[in-house]
DNA sequence: GACCTTCATGTGAACGTTCAAACCGCCAAG
DNA sequence: CTTGGCGGTTTGAACGTTCACATGAAGGTC
């Protein structure tokens, strides 16, 4: 790794002093025109780039955003679109010229202690929290020390600290009763996630709630919780339809429980978008693979990964909520 | 954000010099064992740690490795199954006392503009490159610069610069058909990736040459390349079973391409795992939900992650390769 | 006892940047 | 002719660490 040029070479070279150079890329307005276009020259010349470990040592910034990768086995809202989500978050911290910085959760020891450490060596500037569980310490933890901040998704505290956004989970499954009552359905199930998963309860009461809404009389029976997220393969599904009053439609937490009530209707002879609807939600990538093609509730990904670093920067508490948008496909024909 | 404990706070504390505390922490083999322990000691007292800017400032590095993430329509081997390795590499640095540091392509301007700010920056120690595309510029561009860096794959050219590692695609297919041989099938076909696709046509290569080996005939002409990676949806495997000889078995350069015959298979009447077995590749989380589950290739991910900063450290050129696992599942039973 | 060696610890400088303050020339006001 | 202010530029110091070297005590050899 060769030498890279410094700012006081390219003073040097443009005749003027270091502060000038600095001027010239932190406040230009200060510079007189001519001087500020020959500086320029001179730095796109040398391909001059300011260090940013010596900037970020005065500066006593970073320019770098931790971002923590969620384990395999945590199941967020992300998860199933996650490289869209993590590509979406770092076009939008490039734009305010940071980075993203990686890192993992602890495999012994306190969860925060590694964000303590992040901080303590000044390796990042603030978080972004993802995967935001009900009661997360994280939001609390930072706040309290006053460390720039924003998560996506809520605690369920009453007074959740910092900013936040969210996807309206409750608005989505809402939408997707809807539709399925507008195409003539009265018993619809909901595969739900384990009780106690924020987005899980979040979604199956937006479910819950329209179904009352629409008249279609008591529908908590209809709610199944998988036991565990990633080895379902169609249990839940199957317990749902094995229901006294057998559901007609199926809306389910995420889309690989609503894959797996394909199976579970297989076995069943159900055709799924002729005998029963079903219903995903977030849309991931495998939902127009499958046959047929499963209707899903789209996140705006790229819109929340703005709102989220807007907020980040804002600092103001308090969030925003966003709408999934019902992606119709033939899974939810009838 | 409130001021840190510095290096010279811990000596004053532990009565001992800067230097001395530095030592513990660098060189521990260089102080008195009743001096290491005491300075150890207030360091955790004290919570501290040293500061990132500023030791990479004095020893010139960063502590960070760059990762372009993928566009989300760039089709690589590792996009369906990014979020483990990502999660791998992220694990496997962080064992090194680094981080990943994730950037975009630029959306405008060369490619290599991104990496050469990068490093004027000092923002990263080197790269690690992933979707390694035919002839890829970067592994060239960074080794005539001595940046340290690693490839996840192959340029196809036949003296690639710098260390490598990736997954015999070929080896993998050539399993899958060996697998449906002793199955009992002698018409195979391949759902290729558009060619060109170095993986694609990897994959393909062994798949050709295990039918070959197989004294399958002349099986060439059941090679099916989509026009669309990302839009095919069962388009390729359509035009696979229209063919004269129909084949009984297909292999799929991707669990995508696999998933897209299921739904050109029940347009036919075809029951997948009964009248026609399918093979995919990559073993994406959706392998296991759809029903029936496919067959597919799994990836060593971790291990290659370890492997991959294994040798960006090493820095020896050449390359490893590893073979991927088949995992049988329902759908290639006949 | 003079000298060299070894080991443990301390001191000044440097990495490349930005901050705070000083400087300089120029013009307007008194 | 002095004074004050202002836009534009330069200078010294500082951020927190490690490097290279200096120092000093203890021990061994002649």
């Amino acid at each position: 790794m060769h030498r890279e040029t410094t700012l006081e070479e390219v003073a040097e070279r443009a005749g003027v002093s270091r502060q000038t150079v600095s001027n010239a890329l932190n406040a230009p307005h200060k510079l007189h025109e001519r001087t500020l276009g020959h500086v320029r020259e001179v730095i796109a010349e040398l391909g001059y780039r300011p260090d940013a470990r010596a900037r970020g040592l005065r500066t006593n910034t970073s320019s770098l955003i931790g971002y923590c990768l969620p384990s395999d086995d945590v199941a967020g809202s992300v998860n199933a679109v996650m490289d869209q989500y993590l590509h979406a978050l770092s076009v939008a911290i490039e734009r305010t010229g940071r980075h993203l910085l990686l890192f993992t959760r602890a495999t012994h020891g306190s969860e925060l202690e590694v964000y303590r450490e992040l901080l303590a060596a000044h390796s990042v500037d603030g978080f972004l929290l993802s995967d935001i569980r009900t009661h997360d310490p994280r939001p609390q933890w930072l706040a309290e020390r006053a460390v720039p901040f924003v998560s996506f998704g809520r605690t369920g505290d009453e007074q959740q600290r910092g900013p936040w956004v969210d996807v309206d989970g409750a608005a989505g499954a809402d939408q997707a009763v809807r539709h399925l009552v507008h195409g003539g359905h009265t018993r619809i199930g909901f595969l739900g996630l384990p009780a106690g998963n924020r987005v899980g309860d979040d979604r199956a009461r937006g479910w819950l709630r329209a179904c009352a809404a629409a008249g279609l009389g008591d529908c908590e029976r209809m709610l199944v919780h998988c036991a565990d997220e990633h080895h379902d393969n169609g249990d839940s599904a199957r317990r749902a339809l094995a229901l006294p009053e057998s559901p007609t439609a199926l809306v389910a937490a995420n889309d690989a429980l609503a894959l797996g009530s394909y199976a579970a209707c297989a076995e069943r002879g159900l055709r799924i978008g002729e005998d029963i609807a079903v219903i995903g939600f977030d849309d991931s990538p495998t939902a127009t693979k499958v046959h047929p093609a499963l209707t899903s509730l789209r996140q705006p990904v790229e819109h929340i990964a703005q709102r989220l670093v807007a907020r980040l920067d804002s600092a103001e508490p308090g969030g925003e909520l966003y709408e999934p948008e019902l992606v119709v496909r033939a899974s939810s024909a009838p």
